[in-house]
DNA sequence: CGGTTTGTTCAAATTTTCTTGAACAGACGT
DNA sequence: ACGTCTGTTCAAGAAAATTTGAACAAACCG
């Protein structure tokens, strides 16, 4: 007999007793990062290192995680770029190994930093465009249009107004300091 | 001449001046609504709304942005699902009027409740069954494989710990309270 | 050198997600 | 009750992403 059922179990019976508990906390984490807007497989990869005492082999990772070795190559390297994981070479080895950069607290800082940083300053500064897009126009117009104009410019301000907040609390996080949400709310408080 | 430069400069002229900012605009909110896993449009659709000082229809909407009225209907829903967008009803008007939810932090909020927080408990309900499952096999190792469970142990009870205090800053953020990223710092000292 | 082992890149293939138009359903006015 | 106007659902098609195997490159060994 070769059906799935039957290949998955000759695989579990092979495999170490704690390779479940293994895979359910690299897929949990492999949501986390997925829905953080990272490759599923990032999480997986990275979680499975940090389980292991010793820095590991891409051949063990595509074991142990049933990934084409292009697979894992893909995201190690990326996981190396952000700083997650690290090569590591053992004297007398001529493979790579790979061990997990295990202080989460920095990870998530430098992705706040590098990311979601960047991502706000953008729209911050779209916004900040459509103002000045606004203010040209508004010469050309009269009556209802401008009215309709000067709506627009209050409510996109508004707009920038919270980004700015965003920007600012997320400079915060990256330092490592308190934030008050409260900061958002009187941002956007009626003028 | 009917390229598609063309064609759009034809519907550039038929749109009002302000159109353009109110484009960027939504724009730039798609990209972070994106960004922040929901759909495009949504984003989009919401700002749109936001400019707008009357409520607004779905064909007006989908004129707007130039998308199919299947596209507004299925991206609208989720808004209003969200309570991002509000049906409002005109009088002597057939049509549904949507007008949007203008308290952000309201809607921040809301999300962080209903998904954020829903996920990272999943995330840690995972890591808690990966450590029952750890113990289960315990006994039934030895020697070298006994040391290699403890220490995945240890690593995931430090997946849980933090996932935990991460929880703990969602509904801090949730009840507009102060937060302290310290505090996941710390949750991941060593022991 | 030549042969092996290891890692990366690339393009084709697969899977997944989005988009669309058409069919359907409900509400309204006549 | 009928025709019209609106909005939603659905299945097919298009687009985007992930995955893979094979080709390539680089390092190392004898």
């Amino acid at each position: 007999m070769s059906t799935a059922a039957a290949k998955q179990q000759e695989l579990n019976d092979s495999q170490p007793l704690w390779r479940e508990a293994e895979l359910r906390a690299a897929d949990a984490m492999g949501q986390l990062m997925e829905f953080w807007g990272f490759r599923r497989h990032m999480g997986r990869l990275w979680t499975v290192l940090y389980l292991s005492p010793a820095p590991m082999t891409t051949a063990e990772l595509s074991e142990t995680l049933q990934l084409s070795s292009s697979a894992v190559s893909l995201s190690l390297g990326e996981l190396v770029r952000w700083g997650a994981v690290r090569k590591t070479w053992l004297p007398g080895e001529r493979k790579d190994f790979y061990r997990a950069e295990s202080n989460v607290w920095k990870l998530l800082r430098r992705v706040y930093e590098r990311r979601e940083l960047n991502l706000v300053k953008e729209a911050s500064d779209a916004f900040l465009d459509a103002q000045r897009f606004l203010d040209e126009v508004r010469n050309q117009l009269g009556g209802r249009d401008r009215q309709r104009v000067d709506y627009m410019r209050k409510r996109i301000s508004r707009l920038s107004a919270l980004t700015k907040t965003g920007e600012r609390l997320v400079r915060l996080l990256v330092a490592g300091r308190v934030l008050n949400p409260a900061d958002l709310q009187s941002a956007e408080e009626e003028d």
